[in-house]
DNA sequence: AGCAAAAAGCCAACCTGATTGTTTGTTATC
DNA sequence: GATAACAAACAATCAGGTTGGCTTTTTGCT
């Protein structure tokens, strides 16, 4: 269970979109399927996944439909980018706040977990979650969305791992930490309008933070079964 | 933040399905009721929110949309009744597991956790939650859902409080341990389908019931703030 | 280099199917 | 006779995908 892949984020940086290609038509191909991927996400996250109609899409993206459809042939292809696309993109800017870190902030004051719930508020996890939640009712999304949150999760796992060294003594205790860290900070996004004071959630993110430093530090084992 | 409603559940209990009426009609109207409430419960599990069409359920419930839309006039109508009918149910048979725990099951196992769990894996959280998270993006749904959500909040932290004394002491400690407690279990039946090995999400479990228990006996405090 | 053919980006109109709510009608109960 | 439970047909809307056409860029041939 504790295999640490040796994979990459950049391995996973979504194709068609990574380089500037030579000629003006792939330029131009390449700009206009990222307006369609934000428009994508604008949509999923302000209207969810079930009112995400290619229509809307290709408005907010300033194209038409037919253009949206020639780069995208059916809306199942577009949902498949724009699942790698938020994940691609919340992890690169995750990473990249976590790098910015000091050593103090990271270890002493566990700053990596105020950082991931600020990833969690994101246009693109906010995107994300609106297909998980879909994955879980709708066959067709289930089969393209589930292979690719398996493989992103370990992909997050690893990469995580190795910007948190002072986990590297006990990658057990690492492990449930991150399901830990995800479960309660997803729960907690998920009742966000309802627990509607914010000092309550903010008392609760400080306990997550707590107890996962108290895993670290040995203080709390983690339950035999 | 911790005052105490004194409500109780069978207040919230859904009107028009209680008692048995005393007409032939009254009875069958209910009955009807009953047969469409459940089936839309299963649309919505197994379908979605998005997916779940007056068609389906009336087809699920056996009988014809005319016959549908002559009780629950629109289909938000019928989804308000849902919302109250779901939470209603889950925590009727919930309290009802509660109350049969023995005192060392309740206190010193911390049973309760797993019936919690048990809880949100019926058919009547999983409608549940989908509607929670379509009121997230679904304007109209929104206003219906929100505030009987957070009315329920509040009547089910104070019901189950009523239902383990031995939190008494710290009622502070009492409110944190229950935003721990659904925001944890919530994300992990969130991830469910994506964690895909049993043995975590039960590590994951024990450790959120362990942690629980150390909040309550004061090895653990909540973070100042 | 020049030019025609091919391809790419883009758009508008159309078609099919599905969904919601309304309306009209039928049968059984009050 | 009035009302309630139920059913079926209808209208309006909107979804996704296809087709044909237009403009610009690229390619290949002379």
């Amino acid at each position: 269970m504790s295999e640490l892949p040796t994979m990459t984020l950049t391995q996973l940086e979504p194709e068609g979109l990574d380089s500037e290609g030579q000629n003006w038509q792939q330029r131009k191909s390449i700009q206009t399927r990222l307006a369609i991927l934000e428009a994508a996400i604008d949509c999923l996250q302000e209207h969810g996944f079930a009112r995400t109609t290619t229509q809307l899409i290709a408005q907010m993206a300033g194209i038409s439909r037919g253009a949206m459809l020639h780069h995208y042939a059916t809306k199942q292809d577009l949902i498949a980018s724009v699942i790698e696309y938020t994940f691609y993109r919340r992890m690169e800017n995750f990473m990249a706040a976590i790098g910015d870190l000091s050593e103090g902030e990271r270890v002493d004051r566990n700053a990596g977990i105020e950082i991931y719930w600020q990833s969690l508020l994101t246009r693109e996890f906010g995107a994300y979650l609106e297909l998980m939640m879909a994955a879980r009712t709708d066959a067709e999304l289930r089969e393209t969305f589930l292979p690719k949150a398996r493989h992103y999760e370990q992909l997050e796992r690893a990469e995580v791992f190795r910007a948190f060294p002072e986990w590297q003594g006990d990658p057990g205790a690492y492990e449930l930490a991150m399901d830990f860290c995800i479960a309660g900070m997803q729960g907690l996004l998920l009742h966000r309008d309802i627990w509607n004071e914010r000092e309550r959630r903010v008392r609760l993110r400080g306990f997550i933070s707590t107890t996962i430093l108290m895993l670290r530090s040995g203080e709390i084992k983690a339950p035999v079964g």
